[in-house]
DNA sequence: CTGATATATGAAAGCGCTTTCATCAAGTGA
DNA sequence: TCACTTGATGAAAGCGCTTTCATATATCAG
């Protein structure tokens, strides 16, 4: 194995000389640099990472936790962490927690021993007071689409309650009036939020959110179709539904045609997401595009200047808007 | 900070004690150990992983790259590396190429920089030449969906070859002659291997496969549906498409829709990949479904199995077949 | 030419852990 | 009882690097 050693050796200098050539260059002789720079491509030396973290108590990686890789959603998130911080020379690893409690602590306490300089982590499984602790560590701990009282500073999110709401006014705008909504699950703090924004959409209209037109289900795509099969139960009519994510969506409206039913001719569906199989669907997808590669972006950007106290690096937004991605799949009720 | 010698110096042990009764607590005395984890407990002690491995020279961590993190391709693949490892007390870590033979290069020596045990890695943008250094390190590196001469103890792989001529016999059986291929990009040694076993069937049974029928094109949404497009300029009359991608199925289902045709009544469609989205689609998707999951699985057992020298974690199984997933987008022409 | 300042380098201590080797006490059989 | 194994522990070296501090040489103003 090639050790700074074995190079300092080759080249007749010290091992801190070489060092120094790797990380602080310009403080080396020239000549000698070049020598050293000489030896290293020669031996094909590569710095042993952890050596080097543990001298320097810096790993220049970031880490992200998300709950799942297999799901669009988590992965656009990650890929604008990834590309934000490429720029700057950080590296990005990323463990998923499976979707539960003990997952996600396993992989923060994983990530914190790895040495990351800093975390960004999406959490829905952990509570407040179980969180809190956790964020004690002295590597700065970004929170993606979660809101803790006090740690303000340290959370990006999408603002779920203004999309719940900007989605109802859209419907209600179409002139819909009886509107479905199956929503994602209770542990999500966004699923939470949209349903609440939606509620205020209705009571800001002095209108009635009809309650056996809002079914509780999950994110992904069973729980759309789940969802829609329970909807259909209650035999209630309505000439839209608003679905709380993409899939949902898609597999809501599949489920519709084991009823003989279709979109947009009888009823028009809403999306959130925008993912990228929403253009290409039959009908295409009218949906609330959410920004999430964005939202990946100002995560990793914030962890940056958190772990490095650059607050340049960060340009300080971290409320997200959705907006209405019109489609095919929402149509308007003549007036 | 609390390190080893904190606890060490809390307990009035040796860090050598402390070590063992982390490591090898069979070989410290009861009385001794438990004293010794109490300490650890109280004091909130966490091994520095960095330090662990710098010691010890392995880091009980498989490394994997894959092309990109937003696409359940990948996603799938991971998550089965992931719960196979998890099993057996390793931790994954992944890293992204971008889909660049330079990104593949930089993950795979960061990767390598960690200390990772193993590595798993899909690669379709180095050259054999190029990949061939990359594979002297003393790391084993298992290669996903990869044929290398002389590698081939260390490849996990689809029988791509055979999945598309199951793909063309399948059709071919359901009475179609007319069929259109809208293939993944030439880098990927998926499409090539799908395309050459496609051809094969036919050939096999003394059929022409008209050339005017097959459309090269790129993986993903886009690809299917720009090679939908292509496929109707050239006004050749087909009864069917195979898209080697569910993805480019989708989309290709779409950009139908604007010609006034739609599957399956105009034209069968037969998918690939088979992901979670395929049997939420309208029409529901034919494809030949790929065990994503299984054969991430079995790419980690394999990479354990080598790093570990113990043959048993790996049941030997290096080829994996795709099979015909019926659902409604590919009808049975009346013969 | 002198003392002060800047620049280039090396020696050596440490980062937090594992592991080898030596030590010591306790147990074993003859 | 003695020589001998066995088991539990500690001292200390070392993993490959960074960084502080001291040293040595070069540079400069006066």
């Amino acid at each position: 194995m090639v050790t700074l050693a074995t190079v300092s050796r080759a080249a007749g200098v010290s091992t801190a000389t070489v060092s120094r050539v790797i990380n602080q260059p310009e403080k080396v002789d020239k000549r000698t640099r070049e020598l050293v720079e000489k030896t290293i491509k020669e031996l094909g030396y590569r710095p042993n990472h952890y050596a080097r973290t543990l001298a320097s108590k810096t790993s220049r990686t970031i880490g992200v936790i998300v709950n799942r890789f297999a799901s669009t959603y988590y992965g656009q998130m990650l890929e604008g962490v990834e590309t934000a911080l490429e720029v700057h020379g950080y590296k990005t690893i990323a463990e998923s927690s499976r979707e539960s409690a003990k997952g996600e602590q396993e992989a923060l306490t994983s990530l914190l021993d790895r040495q990351c300089d800093a975390i960004v982590m999406h959490t829905n499984q952990l509570t407040d007071a179980q969180l809190r602790p956790l964020l004690q560590e002295k590597q700065p701990i970004i929170l993606l689409n979660r809101h803790l009282e006090g740690y303000c500073q340290r959370c990006i999110y999408l603002d779920n309650e203004a999309a719940g709401e900007r989605a109802a006014n859209y419907l209600l705008d179409c002139g819909h009036r009886q509107i479905a909504m199956i929503t994602g699950s209770d542990e999500f703090h966004e699923a939470l939020a949209r349903t609440k924004g939606f509620r205020r959409a209705f009571e800001k209209r002095g209108l009635e959110l009809n309650e056996d037109l809002v079914v509780k289900s999950r994110f992904g795509f069973k729980g759309g179709y789940d969802g829609f099969k329970q909807l259909q139960k209650r035999a209630v009519p309505y000439t839209a539904i608003f679905f709380q994510s993409d899939e949902m969506a898609i597999a809501g409206i599949e489920a519709a045609q084991e009823y003989g039913l279709s979109a947009p001719a009888d009823f028009s569906v809403l999306g959130f997401d925008d993912v990228e199989a929403a253009q290409y669907l039959t009908p295409k997808l009218t949906t609330m595009r959410q920004p999430l590669n964005e939202i990946g972006k100002a995560a990793g950007l914030l962890a940056l200047a958190e772990f490095t106290g650059k607050q340049e690096f960060f340009d300080g937004k971290r409320e997200f808007e959705a907006t209405v991605k019109q489609r095919a799949s929402v149509t308007s009720l003549g007036s």
